[in-house]
DNA sequence: TAGTTTGTTTAGTTATAACTAAACAAACTA
DNA sequence: TAGTTTGTTTAGTTATAACTAAACAAACTA
C-alpha cells in the first residue's frame, strides 16, 4: 500500500505531536488522537480515530475521554446515529483556559495543600525549647515556598477567569514585561 | 527510634515535595533531594542526602546533577575536602528562568522543529491536483499551530532574558490581564 | 605502595504507566 | 427474541523510567 505525500506529511505531524504530548508526561497516543481530529476537516468516529492511529478501541475510548475533559476536543452526537463524532478544538488559547479551571482538586493540589498544612504546623510554634532556632529557619523557609505557590495559584485563576485569551494577550504581556 | 515534632513535619514536606515533583514529570528523588537542602540551614554532602531521603548514592548523584543543570541547587566546593556540597536555591523565579534558558536542544525543541518541517513541506504546494481540498485544509491548520507555538516560544524567550522576576512582576502581569 | 574516601557509571531489578485483547453493557435492528 | 453496533471496563502484558547494588575511577592519605 502506497502513501501519498499528503498521507506522508500528516503521519510525521502525528509523530511530531505524539512526541510533544508524551514530553508534557501525556501518553504518546493523547498525542497522536488530537494530531489526527486536528488535521481533519470532518468530524471522526471512534472506529476511524482507531484506524487512523493505529491503537487499540479501548486505547482510543480512555483518550478522547481525557481529551474531551481537557477541553483539547469535543464530543458530538448526531442524530439519527449511535456513533459519537470528535473534533478538535482549535482554539489553542481556550483549551489552555479549560484546562487551569480544570486544576481544582487534582493530585497537583493535593499535593500543594500538604505544603499548607505543613506550614500551618509550623506557625503553631515548636514546644520544645531546645530545637527552636532550627524550628525558625524551617518555618521561614516553607512559608517562602508557600507564598510562591500563592502567586503562581493566583495568576493561574486570573488566566483561567478570561473570557478572552489570544495572540494579541500574549503580545501584551510580552510588552509589558519588556518594560 | 523516636522523631521530634520538627523531624516528623520536615518529613511531611519532603513527602510532598516528591509528589510534586513527580506530578510534574520528575523523579520523586529529585523532590526529595530539593525539599532536604530547602530545608537544611547549611549545605549538605552526598552522603548526608543519601541519609536523610533514603536513596542509594547512585540515585542521589544522578538526581542532584538534574537539579544542578535546573539550576535548583548549586554545588559548593570546600578548600581542603574532597567532598561537594549542595545548597537549594531559594530563589524560584531564578530557577524559573534557568530553566526557561536551558530549553533549546531539549527534545521538546526537537518536537517543535518536526513541526516546522511539516508546515515547509505543506507551503511547497500540493503536487497531485487530487488532493488539494484537503491540503490547503491540513496547510492552514499546521500553520496556526506553528504560529501558536511561535507565540509561546516568543514568551518564554522573554521570560528567560528578564533580570529580575518577583512577586511583583508576577502582580504586574494579573493587573494587566484583570485589564 | 596499599588503602581510603568520594562521586560516577553500569548491569540488572522493580515499579508503574500505557497498552492489547477480550469480556461486557447498552441501545439499538430485524 | 436473537443478532448487531457501538463504547467501556477489566485482566493481563509490555515498555520504560526509576531505582539498587556493585564495579569502577579519581584523588587523595599513610
Amino acid at each position: 500500500m502506497s502513501t501519498t505525500p499528503l498521507e506522508e506529511i500528516k503521519e510525521n505531524f502525528i509523530q511530531g505531536l505524539s512526541q510533544i504530548s508524551q514530553f508534557w508526561g501525556f501518553p504518546k497516543s493523547m498525542g497522536a488522537i488530537y494530531a489526527v481530529l486536528y488535521l481533519s476537516p470532518s468530524h471522526l468516529s471512534l472506529d476511524e480515530i482507531v484506524m487512523q492511529t493505529g491503537f487499540t478501541k479501548g486505547a482510543i475510548s480512555t483518550g478522547v475521554r481525557s481529551l474531551v475533559r481537557m477541553g483539547l476536543i469535543h464530543r458530538q452526537s448526531k442524530l439519527g446515529d449511535r456513533k459519537d463524532y470528535y473534533i478538535a478544538e482549535s482554539d489553542f488559547y481556550k483549551a489552555i483556559r479549560t484546562i487551569l479551571r480544570g486544576r481544582k482538586n487534582s493530585e497537583f493540589d493535593r499535593a500543594l495543600n500538604s505544603v499548607t498544612q505543613t506550614f500551618e504546623k509550623l506557625e503553631a510554634g515548636p514546644t520544645s525549647g531546645n530545637d527552636s532556632e532550627e524550628w525558625e529557619f524551617v518555618h521561614e523557609r516553607v512559608g517562602d515556598l508557600q507564598s510562591f505557590f500563592d502567586g503562581l495559584d493566583n495568576l493561574v485563576r486570573v488566566v483561567a477567569a478570561l473570557d478572552t485569551m489570544n495572540q494579541n494577550t500574549v503580545q501584551k504581556v510580552i510588552g509589558l514585561l519588556k518594560k
